[in-house]
RNA sequence: GGGCGGUUAGCUCAGAUGGUUAGAGCGUCUGCUUUACACGCAGAAGGCCGGGGGUUCGAGUCCCUCACCGCCCA
């Protein structure tokens, strides 16, 4: 084994066993509850960036975790036709040959993409394979498939016959660049600088009196068709009912009072343009206003602007809006203004507001049962599905008190196209699932297909159950993994997808899609600024799995984080991982050097290294109840889905416990290879290695696979029925009682008196090759020193170290240190007696103030009666410690006065 | 305008159900080629847990309030 652990040479390698093995594969067993977790699907297009290492870390190290538990494990990998997205990117690569898809039509424009799909598509598994996802490729699954496109029309067509899908006309996002309808989702707002404009519009009946309104838009005020105040504001009492003159346009139109209008805002006057305004909207349909388009679908002005603007770009006709409003007089001032404006998610151009004939969803209100809002309100209210950390269920439950009705038709070529037939013979249209040969209203064979297709949305959506076979009832993996155990995301999609997946889930299967949500945070660089392209911050996972391993970055992405927190990722980070998995590689070759030396000698008995029910040396009884406590610490972090936390403890425990300590105190006891100790050292060695790698396997998974390769084939495993992978070997439990809090706290005196040697040693600049005399007065504790012996000695460099016999005292001449209950005497020449006799005092000082501190804590009668039993009898150990220290210094100190 | 999160060591972050002396990584300082590891070892310094108030025998943890930063929704 090298030196340094090298991730490159056997990560891609132990990769293909594992898949060639099958164990991405589950083994179904209807006795046992299964292990479900569904890939968010990446974009087809797409390349691995930091999110989704991040998600397939974490959905990877659950897989594993549940896999070595015995569940029947699967992780369902698939990807998403992402229709906006991958359109825009197959039109920017069209645009670069200089056609377009309007140029090649719509089933050559769709063949084209196709033709993208099968060049890059496959780009992102191999990604995900470089990262050691364990998910079934067998089972992939891509939105467009044809079990996943059934399952999307039989949604539809379901929904559609429930009366709940609906086509209607009304005001939707839409996106001139893209030339398609919006979800509310899919609007991002932008902070900008703007400008808001005050215009007066005259009074019909009285031209040089008025109403000044205040708008960032001007160009919209073409299609103004009212005016809205506040129906308390006194500066307009006189107004509302009556009429004003909408400049240029010359038309009249009505004042009316609405109390949404806020009277603080600009003028108190809102000019009200019902076409171009989701709010305008609202209050020109409870006044009845006309509505009145624009701005057309192009993005430019209709013939409804006037002869003059019709067909000008929109901020085209702003500015000459402005300087006609100037130019006659009505144009009362401009300021600055910082407002929000809206922009497509996908492109980033301008969303503009327009009517539009769309399909919607109607999801019914969040306290309608039986609605499909109302349902996923109620599971997680109700807590059929936990949502970790819970702090997002009350973001989810209060998006869906405000939700509206989904648009779910995009106009895009790429995509689901809507299942529904028009007839040019009646005039009729229904849906179907399969394409229908001829009107099922009237038989006529002149039908046609709607032309637009879903939300990219609506079939990820229904993935949790679309993917296992759903509407197919018979379907065993329907079955036996639905609903899905686990569904892990970031939050930055909680309403896009998770919320969509528990309203058509529900909808579909009367159950809900999964029992937990996981929210892991978003990805950040390391000044904390979120990383994109335009910013130039990003970093290529697969750059930094080449640097550092994959083990390294799976590592540094997920520990040290809380869910649902957003983490920075540093080169700090990722080195801190790297040494970790280098320190195990380390560990392990010390670990397997002792067995080949000792098998090399005929000393290959290692006993029942695999389970070692019950150590008898102290060092043994010590590391083993440490690792039992970390394996119960550790399962009930995975349980709550604090990975964070789990791994931060299998770090603390494989550096410190067994690196620092345990191999240091083990060795001592090798240096007799032929000593029976030696073999019962080497046996815990391997124990206690084994599980540890075992433990951090769903988090390291090819560095753990291996050195157990390593280990394993190099030792004896009768007996024990070792399975060909670390992978499919079983993850550790407490199911021996090997707890031992005496021996813990027996080496954790050991250990103290080490370092108090070690940290005297420092203080006076004595170097590392001096050995020192020592003396330990052992106050009760000579069995364990006695044993301890030749540990102390070579940690803390003490030669010749004597252990003194109960009441016997060293003649006092240099230093000396209380371990309570030890005493260790550093004999040194030349020792400054008064200096040692301050240090002592400063020390018995610190002591005093804490017994001080405790006897008041144990004095107060509420202390003592309200606190748990177990505490106060804590404290007064405690009390008892501090106050034989403090004793037995003070001895000290009246020695030395002597 | 409403909501959520954050504020803990120089930096980045952990700290279930309130309970010993608040932890880690990185950085800093002092030593060290101690045969698993310099991607290392040993030692050390560094914190009124954002401010204020409250509940409690006891608060980083619970409640109220204020400030600043970030995000979501409108």
């Amino acid at each position: 084994m090298p030196r340094a652990y090298d991730a490159a040479s056997v990560e891609q390698r132990i990769y293909q066993t594992w898949w060639d093995a099958g164990y991405f594969v589950p083994r179904t067993d209807p006795d046992r509850q299964p292990f479900c977790v569904v890939m968010p699907p990446p974009n087809v297009t797409g390349e691995l960036h930091l999110g989704h290492a991040l998600t397939a870390s974490l959905q990877d190290a659950l897989a594993r975790w549940h896999r070595m538990c015995g569940d029947p494990t699967l992780w369902l990998p698939g990807k998403d036709h992402a229709g906006i997205a991958t359109q825009w990117v197959v039109e920017r690569a069209l645009a670069a040959e200089g056609t377009s898809r309007h140029d090649l039509g719509r089933e050559k424009f769709e063949e084209r993409v196709w033709e993208w799909v099968r060049l890059y598509g496959n780009t992102i598994d191999e990604q995900h394979r470089r990262l050691g996802a364990s998910c079934d490729w067998s089972r992939l699954r891509f939105t467009l498939d044809p079990g996943p496109v059934h399952a999307v029309r039989t949604t539809f067509v379901n929904l559609f016959d429930k009366g709940l899908i609906y086509r209607h006309e009304r005001i939707i996002n839409w996106c001139p660049r893209c030339a398609t309808a919006l979800s509310d989702l899919e609007v991002e707002y932008e902070e900008q600088d703007g400008k808001l404009y005050h215009i007066r519009y005259p009074s019909a009946d009285n031209p040089d009196d008025g109403v000044t309104v205040a708008t960032t838009r001007p160009e919209s005020m073409l299609g103004d068709t009212g005016v809205a105040v506040h129906p308390e504001d006194e500066r307009y009492a006189d107004k509302i009912g009556g009429m004003v003159t909408l400049p240029i346009a010359g038309r009249q139109i009505p004042v009316v009072g609405d109390t949404a209008i806020e009277m603080e805002f600009g003028t108190g006057a809102l000019k009200v343009t019902p076409g171009h305004d989701i709010v305008d909207f609202e209050i020109g349909e409870r006044h009845n206003l006309p509505i009145l388009t624009v701005i057309g679908f192009d993005g430019c002005m209709t013939d409804a602007a006037g002869p003059r603007y019709s067909g000008m770009e929109r901020f085209a006709a702003r500015d000459a809006v402005v300087a006609e409003l100037e130019a006659i007089g009505v144009l009362e001032g401009v300021e600055d203004y910082h407002h929000s404006v809206g922009h497509c998610q996908r492109c980033n151009e301008v969303v503009e507001p327009l009517i539009s004939l769309q399909w919607f969803l109607n999801v019914g209100k969040h306290d309608q049962p039986g609605t499909i809002a109302g349902n996923a309100y109620g599971a997680v209210v109700n807590r059929d599905i936990e949502i970790v950390p819970d702090r997002f269920s009350r973001v989810y439950l209060n998006w869906l008190e405000n939700i509206r009705d989904w648009c779910i038709s995009r106009q895009l070529w790429w995509g689901h196209r809507i299942p529904v037939w028009y007839c040019a013979a009646c005039g009729g249209h229904s849906a179907h699932v399969d394409d229908p040969a001829a009107c099922s209203q009237c038989g006529s064979a002149d039908i046609e297909q709607e032309s637009d297709v879903l939300d990219t949305w609506f079939s990820s959506g229904l993935w949790p159950h679309s993917t296992l076979g759903w509407p197919d009832a018979q379907s065993a993996d329907l079955e036996y993994f639905y609903p899905n155990s686990v569904l892990e995301t970031g939050y930055d999609i909680l309403f896009f997808w998770v919320a969509r997946m528990i309203m058509l889930g529900i909808e579909n299967t009367g159950d809900v899609p999964f029992r937990s949500v996981y929210l892991h945070g978003m990805v950040l660089d390391a000044q904390g600024q979120k990383m994109s392209k335009t910013r130039g911050n990003t970093l290529d996972p697969l750059d930094l799995l080449e640097q550092y391993g994959t083990d390294a970055l799976r590592f540094a992405l997920t520990t040290g984080t809380a869910p649902g927190n957003n983490l920075r990722l540093s080169d700090e980070k990722l080195e801190s991982a790297r040494n970790f998995a280098n320190k195990i590689w380390n560990a392990a070759r010390y670990v397997i050097s002792v067995v080949e030396t000792r098998a090399a000698s005929g000393n290959d008995e290692l006993g029942d290294w695999y389970h070692l029910p019950a150590p008898a040396n102290r060092e043994d009884r010590w590391i083993v109840s440490r690792l039992d406590g970390l394996t119960a610490a550790v399962n009930q972090a995975l349980s709550a889905f604090e990975l964070g936390e789990a791994q931060q403890k299998i770090y603390d425990f494989a550096w410190n416990d067994f690196c620092d300590w345990y191999i240091e105190m083990a060795k001592v006891r090798l240096r007799d290879a032929a000593s029976a100790d030696a073999g019962v050292a080497a046996t815990t060695l391997v124990h206690v290695l084994e599980r540890s790698l075992r433990l951090l396997h769903p988090f390291m998974p090819f560095v753990t696979e291996e050195i157990w390769q390593n280990l394993t084939a190099r030792i004896s495993a009768t007996g024990v029925g070792l399975p060909a992978s670390i992978m499919v070997s079983s993850y550790p439990v407490v199911d021996t009682p090997r707890s031992a809090p005496d021996a813990e706290s027996d080496v954790e005196v050991v250990m103290q008196t080490v370092r108090a040697v070690r940290n005297m040693r420092a203080q006076l600049r004595i170097p590392a090759g001096q050995k020192l005399e020592a003396a330990i007065e052992t106050n009760g504790m000579g069995a364990v020193v006695e044993e301890a012996k030749e540990v102390i000695s070579v940690l803390a460099r003490v030669e010749p170290l004597r252990v003194l016999d109960a009441g016997e005292s060293e003649a006092m001449s240099g230093i000396s240190l209380v371990v309570n209950p030890l005493v260790v005497r550093l004999p040194l020449e030349g020792v400054d007696l008064q200096a040692e006799s301050d240090r002592l005092r400063r020390e018995l000082d610190s002591r005093r103030q804490d017994e001080t501190r405790k006897e008041q804590l144990l004095a107060n009668p509420n202390f003592v009666s309200k606190a748990r039993p177990e505490v106060v009898e804590n404290e007064r150990q405690r009390l008892r410690s501090l106050t034989e220290e403090r004793q037995r210094i003070e001895d000290i100190i009246a020695q030395l006065d002597a």
